[in-house]
DNA sequence: CTACAATAAATGTATATACATCAATTGAAA
DNA sequence: TTTCAATTGATGTATATACATTTATTGTAG
C-alpha cells in the first residue's frame, strides 16, 4: 500500500496537520475492516467486542452502563443498546443494582468469556499480519499518539 | 489526557500490537469528534466533507461514483447516497456521462467550493489546537502510519 | 413529609453505514 | 446478431450511531 498520497490518490496536503488527520482516518479504516472480518463470523461488531473486553477487564466486578460508556473507544451514545445486543446472545447479563435501583450491574457471562478466549489468538495473529511495524516502532507510535492528544 | 492507559482506564494490554490498535481507535474518535463539531453548523458530516474535498481535488474534471469510492477514507459503501445528500444541498451536481451511460459524472458546484473555502481555515485552526505535535513529530507519525499499512 | 432537582438508564428519531441485491448498460463471444 | 457475463450505480435492509427526550429512582431543600 505505502504512502498515504498513493493510497488515496491525492498528491498534496494543505499542511502536515491535515496530512496526519487523513492518514489517521485512513489507517483506522484499514484496521477496522480487518477486525470486522474476523469478528463477523462470531456475529460481533467491533464495538460489541470492545464492550466484552471492558467487562472482562472488570475481573468479576460488575460495571454500570455509565462505566462502560466511559471506557468505550467511541463517543457518547449507546452502551445501553449494545448491552441489549450482547444480552440477547447471552454473552452478558444485567442485574439490578441492589443499593441503587437506578443503576444496572452488567457482567460478562461464561459464554462471553469463552468467546473472548476463542477470538484472542485470532485477533493477535491478525494484528501481527496487518501491522507492519517492529516492537520499537510500535512503542514509538504509541508515544506519538498519546502525545498528539496532549 | 495523556497515556492511553489512563484515557480508557485500562492498565495493561496483551501486547504492543493490541495497544497500538486501541490507541489508534481512540485517537481516531478524539479527532473525529472535534471535526464533527466544526462541520455540524454547516450541516455536513465528516464523510460528506471528505467527498467535497475529493471532488475539488479533481480540479474541474468530473469524478464517477466509483472514483469517489476509491478515494474515500472509509471502506466500500455509500458514495452514491453521500452524493445524493450533497446534491440535495446543491453542493455537487450529477451529469450523465455521455460516452458511457452506466457512469455518472459528479462535479462540485460553486456553492460547494465556497463552503470548502469557508471551512478550511476553521479546520486548520482546529487541527493546530487539538494535535499537540510539532512538525518533526508530524512527519514521524505520518511515516509510521504509512509503514504500518505496509 | 412534599416538591423538586439530579442522576441513571432506556427509548424515540433521524441519519449513517455495511452488505447484499437489483437494474441498466456495455462489451465480447458464439 | 444474439446471448451472456461484466461493469456501474442505485436501492433494500439490518444495524449502528448521534442526540434529544422520557421514565424511574434518589437525594435534598423547604
Amino acid at each position: 500500500m505505502g504512502k498515504i498520497e498513493e493510497a488515496i490518490k491525492q498528491s498534496e496536503f494543505k499542511d502536515s496537520y491535515n496530512k496526519v488527520v487523513v492518514n489517521l482516518l485512513y489507517t483506522h479504516s484499514y484496521l477496522v475492516s480487518f477486525q470486522t472480518a474476523v469478528l463477523k463470523p462470531m456475529d460481533l461488531s467491533p464495538e460489541q467486542y470492545n464492550v466484552l473486553r471492558i467487562l472482562r477487564g472488570q475481573q468479576g466486578k460488575p460495571a454500570t452502563i455509565a462505566a462502560i460508556q466511559d471506557r468505550m473507544l467511541n463517543t457518547m451514545s449507546n452502551a445501553s443498546r449494545l448491552v441489549d445486543k450482547l444480552q440477547a446472545k447471552e454473552l452478558v447479563k444485567r442485574d439490578e443494582c441492589p443499593e441503587n435501583r437506578r443503576k444496572v450491574d452488567v457482567l460478562i457471562t461464561e459464554k462471553g468469556l469463552r468467546l473472548l478466549e476463542l477470538l484472542e489468538p485470532q485477533i493477535a495473529t491478525l494484528n501481527k499480519n496487518v501491522i507492519h511495524l517492529d516492537e520499537a516502532e510500535l512503542i514509538q507510535l504509541n508515544g506519538l499518539l498519546d502525545k498528539l492528544r496532549g
